[in-house]
DNA sequence: AAGCATGGCAACCGCCGAATC
DNA sequence: CGATTCGGCGGTTGCCATGCT
């Protein structure tokens, strides 16, 4: 049998606090502590109440450290980032909020930021709007109808399910579905990448349109299949790809660290399979599996960000594990894929291009057996992306990279299994990101920062901004799991990026709609059909380490 | 001034994982 | 190991204050 119910419901007073109430409660907390049992403190504090509204009462409203009235720039700014990376994880957002309670930011949320949100939204859209944006393309294939169809409908599914209006499922305005043959001479909608960096003082002058690196990636990007890299794959290669995801370590790996991480948080974990809040009228299907617009800014994008992992295969979402997420000011937990990938969601909701992820420290989980790879964190004004950060005058300066290359071997910079509790989720909500990293590895790590930095940081712009170029050729070409069925682009829940990608990058990339899908697999078939301009510097690196 | 609409927010509801029996 | 409750969370409701016509 179980426990002895908790109250007599029928017999417990519902509704508004009296003063008196409050009094009794307040002096019974004051003196005896909640006990750790909000169920018997209502009568031994002689209220006519359940358990459950006295400890709403206390934490919501008589609490000593309870903040009340309005609430700050800073606090809005925060609630808006916290809200656009992990969603409506009020009790996550409000444990950043020193004062504030889940209850006081939904409230707040739903009241005043969401239709903030929305009316920004809506005048961007009309900002937006431009007859390039709607291109039709002309070679339409009958895959690609059905491809449309199949998008649309799931879009009117996902819409369906999605009662809660959230930064996801605002509006946004239409874009090229995921496979629209592409040719040089094709006019970008407005609010393509080239437009948004027009904007932005980092290029003083336009670039030119980028250029097919290959026949090969031409052909591929024309071809009607929407994973040109699958239908490059040998059925034995594929085979490989299916092995590794499958493999026993990888997954018993993910099991591993995800029930580490939810001892950590303390909580389950973020929902995969709740209804993926859904573009409200981008017209593109906002299913894990389809295509995420391009040009959206992230903060608006329909990723619901504790969706942000990708998953190859409903047998990987059962597996995932969790990683985690966030800036120097809020580190937050998420979905990643126990693929030999790393998921995370780097970004700054208020930034044009939903880039600009600062500080994330990085899981990759590509390891066995829970061995957590911390990723480097790059300080301040160490790097800066393409963009500046121009968008925020608050930001300026900001714009670390993180990639892999400032990860040291995995040995000496995993999760030390040993010691399992240097990384607590209290400590880590506080932490200044410097201290991130086990301070026995620190000195190491910033060293191996510095060389970083000054070994790659040309490198890694040149390749960033080819990555753009290639993004906004072919929106979705970049998700290139062999596993993913046909039509399956882009997997707008998760960046499912390589280990030396960067999170600027892949924020930058997954504000274009992009879903950059790397693995060292996949990686070496770009190399091998799309030449060197698909060079990845840490690849080999990576490979190392797992 | 009355009636209605809207906004803000405290409180409730239902769900879920953990804990307990 | 199953049944049941507890604690916590996110979503929703409904009351009250304020603003508008």
């Amino acid at each position: 049998m179980g426990r002895a119910p908790c109250c007599d419901k029928a017999n417990v007073k519902k509704g508004p606090w009296s003063p008196d109430e409050d009094a009794k409660l307040k002096a019974f907390i004051d003196q005896h502590g909640t006990g750790g049992n909000w169920i018997t403190l209502p009568s031994k504090a002689g209220l006519k109440r359940c358990g459950k509204s006295c400890r709403l009462r206390w934490i919501n409203y008589l609490r000593p450290d309870i903040k009340h009235g309005n609430f700050t720039e800073d606090e809005e700014l925060m609630i808006y980032r916290l809200h656009a990376n992990i969603g409506s994880r009020w009790s996550l957002i409000a444990a950043q909020l020193p004062g504030r309670t889940d209850n006081d930011i939904k409230n707040y949320w739903n009241t005043r930021l969401k239709k903030k949100l929305s009316e920004r939204n809506l005048e961007q859209h009309y900002q937006q709007q431009s007859p390039a944006s709607n291109i039709q393309h002309s070679s339409s294939t009958s895959q690609q109808q059905q491809h449309e169809t199949r998008l649309a409908k799931e879009n009117n599914n996902s819409q369906a399910a999605d009662h809660s209006m959230t930064t996801s499922s605002l509006s946004f305005p239409p874009c090229n579905p995921p496979h629209t043959p592409l040719d040089a001479t094709i006019s970008m909608p407005q609010n393509n990448l080239i437009s948004i960096m027009k904007s932005h003082q980092y290029l003083s002058s336009p670039p030119s349109l980028p250029e097919f690196h290959s026949p090969q990636m031409a052909q591929d990007i024309a071809s009607p299949n929407p994973n040109p890299i699958a239908q490059l794959m040998t059925s034995v290669e594929q085979q490989k790809m299916a092995d590794i995801v499958k493999s026993e370590d990888l997954l018993s790996a993910a099991v591993e660290s995800s029930d580490h991480l939810l001892k950590i948080w303390g909580r389950q974990p973020l929902s995969h399979s709740s209804p993926t809040p859904s573009s409200a009228s981008s017209g593109i299907s906002t299913d894990r599996n389809t295509y995420t617009p391009a040009g959206l800014d992230r903060s608006e994008s329909n990723i619901n960000a504790a969706e942000c992992s990708v998953y190859s295969s409903e047998e990987q979402q059962q597996q995932s594990g969790h990683g985690l997420v966030g800036d120097s000011d809020a580190l937050l937990p998420v979905m990643v894929a126990p693929s030999p990938t790393l998921s995370i969601d780097p970004i700054h909701p208020h930034h044009p291009l939903g880039a600009g992820a600062d500080d994330v420290p990085a899981l990759d989980f590509s390891s066995k057996l829970g061995d957590v790879h911390v990723g480097g964190l790059l300080d301040d004004d160490m790097i800066r992306t393409p963009f500046g950060h121009e968008d925020s005058c608050q930001n300026q300066g900001e714009g670390s990279l993180l990639h892999s290359g400032n990860t040291v071997k995995g040995e000496e910079l995993s999760f030390d299994r040993e010691e399992p509790n240097w990384w607590p989720a209290p400590q880590l909500m506080s932490m200044q990101r410097t201290s991130l990293i086990n301070p026995k590895y620190q000195q190491q790590n910033h060293e191996v920062q510095q060389q970083i930095q000054q070994q790659q940081f040309f490198a890694f712009e040149q390749q960033q901004f080819h990555r753009y170029e290639d993004a906004m050729m072919c929106p979705g070409r970049l998700s290139l799991d062999p596993s993913i069925p046909n039509g399956s682009y882009g997997k707008p829940h998760s960046w499912n990026h390589g280990p030396s990608s960067s999170c600027n990058s892949n924020a930058l990339m997954s504000g274009l709609g992009i879903i950059p899908d790397y693995s060292i697999h996949h990686h070496h078939q770009q190399m091998r059909h799309y030449g060197p301009q698909f060079s990845w510097p840490d690849a080999m690196n990576w490979q190392e380490t797992r």
